[in-house]
Order: structure tokens, then sequence, then C-alpha cells
DNA sequence: GGCCGATAGATAGCTTCGCTATACATAGGG
DNA sequence: CCCTATGTATAGCGAAGCTATCTATCGGCC
């Protein structure tokens, strides 16, 4: 079932690159630790799938913004990723992005739908 | 030529609608007016084109969000919007949600590539 | 011994929606 | 007369998050 408190699917869009760059900046994880930090990080709002996950991180493979490595040294085979450092410089330029993309929203939603209601004088 | 500030056009997935709705929540509009508003409001990073805001416009109208009407009074044919109480809910609604998602992104980015730098003591 | 859920990764195909390109029409300035 | 701004509209492209499906290992339970 759809968890009722997920975002829209659409509002990730080109955030969502983001946010996984992010987590990976925090320390190096393999696919299902991305996902569980997501999980946690969302507070119940970001239900990232495998299928979503995973063409993700080989596109920004692809695009070698992060970069990984096969662990098979237990039964359960993992790939680790890590930002490399033309990662780290994208994961500051789609931060500042957004950051001014989130005010420019704020400054539009602010008057119109507000500070729940400011006392008539 | 594209703005070197446009925002990444995947971010205004999802968001668009909300600030469209915003924006005729702020008075009645036509698409012209409704594009420079955006326009004028998204200090340089919002372009959109008339090919997505029009489009946009029958979805929100087909969805009973907005209403709109002909204007033919003057030589130029003018399509009035205009907020529905359905309209104004789901504004409410999708506001509530992105400040919920803005928050949730914040806190992931903060620690990571968070304010400015703190003066080293 | 067998089933099931969690863990772990991957791909195919659908859908949505912002984009470019194009079209049409009027008003005003050079 | 052309060029720009104004004003609306549609067709088709591309990106990316989704569902559905597949493979495989591990541990717990009965």
């Amino acid at each position: 079932m759809k968890e009722k408190d997920a975002f829209p699917r659409e509002l990730l869009r080109g955030s969502l690159d983001l946010m996984v760059l992010s987590v990976l900046a925090e320390e190096p994880r393999y696919g299902y630790l991305v996902q569980k930090r997501l999980r946690e990080a969302g507070g119940g709002g970001l239900q990232i799938q495998a299928g979503t996950l995973y063409p993700l991180l080989h596109r920004l493979e692809a695009d070698r913004l992060i970069r990984s490595r096969w662990d098979d040294s237990t039964g359960r085979r993992r790939k680790w990723y890590e930002l490399t450092a033309k990662g780290r410089r994208q994961l500051e330029k789609q931060a500042r992005e957004w950051r001014r993309y989130a005010e420019c929203i704020g400054r539009l939603l602010g008057p119109a739908v507000g500070p729940p209601e400011p006392a008539p004088s």
C-alpha cells in the first residue's frame, strides 16, 4: 500500500540525485544502506523504491559523481559507493541551487498560504 | 539562450503546479500574466515556457482546481483563470507537503554542506 | 526440511510532465 | 513592411521515478 505520508513522486524529481549525493557524502554506503538512510531521514515520506535507486546509482556512476567497489567477502554481494571529487563539487552546486529554489517557492507561498494569519490590525 | 541562473528543469517537477496555484491565489490572472509573475518571483530562475504553462493550466482546469473565462472585450483574447474552492484546498495541502519536503531535504543537506561555514574557533 | 521475510542487486516498460518547435493572431514602433 | 511583444495552443521529445519482475543469500520459525 502507498504510505499515506509519502511525498508525491514528482516532487522527488530533480532533488533525489541531490539527496543520494548528500547521503553518500556522510559516508560510503551500498545501495540498500542508502535506501534505508533515506527512509529514515524522510520521516516516513521517502519510500525510495529499489527500481528507482539502482538505476539512479548507475547513472551517477556513469557521470563519475560516485565510484563503486564490490564487496564479496560475505555471503551477500554488496556494491559500495563513495563520492568522487567531482561528485562533491556537484553536491555543493546542486545544494546551492536547491536552497535558492526553496527560498523562491517559500516567498511565493509565504504570503499566499503563509504564517497562519496575521491578526487583521 | 538558456539563462545561466535558470533552475534545472527537473527541479520544477511537482512544484510548478503549486507555484501556479499560489500565483492564482494572489489574484485571478490570464496565462501570460501568470508567466510574468513567475518570471518576476523567480529572481531570474523561473523561465516558464508557454509550452509548459498552457498545458499545465488546462490540466489544472480539467481537475477543477481552477476555472476559466474568456475575455474578448479587447483586441487580444485573454483567458482569465481563478482558483476554485477545491483549488484552494489543494494549494494548502500541497503547500504543507512542500514545506515538509523542504525541511526533510534541509535536514539532509544541513550537516553535509551546511551553513556557510562556522568560523573555526 | 521447508517456508518466509529481510537483505542485496538488477532490468523492462509505463507514465508524467517540462521542454523545444511550431503555429496562429493582434498591437505598436521603427 | 518588418520586428517585437503580447496572447493562446498543440505535437513530439526526453528524463526519471514508478511498478513488476527476476535472481540470490541468510536467519528464524515450526
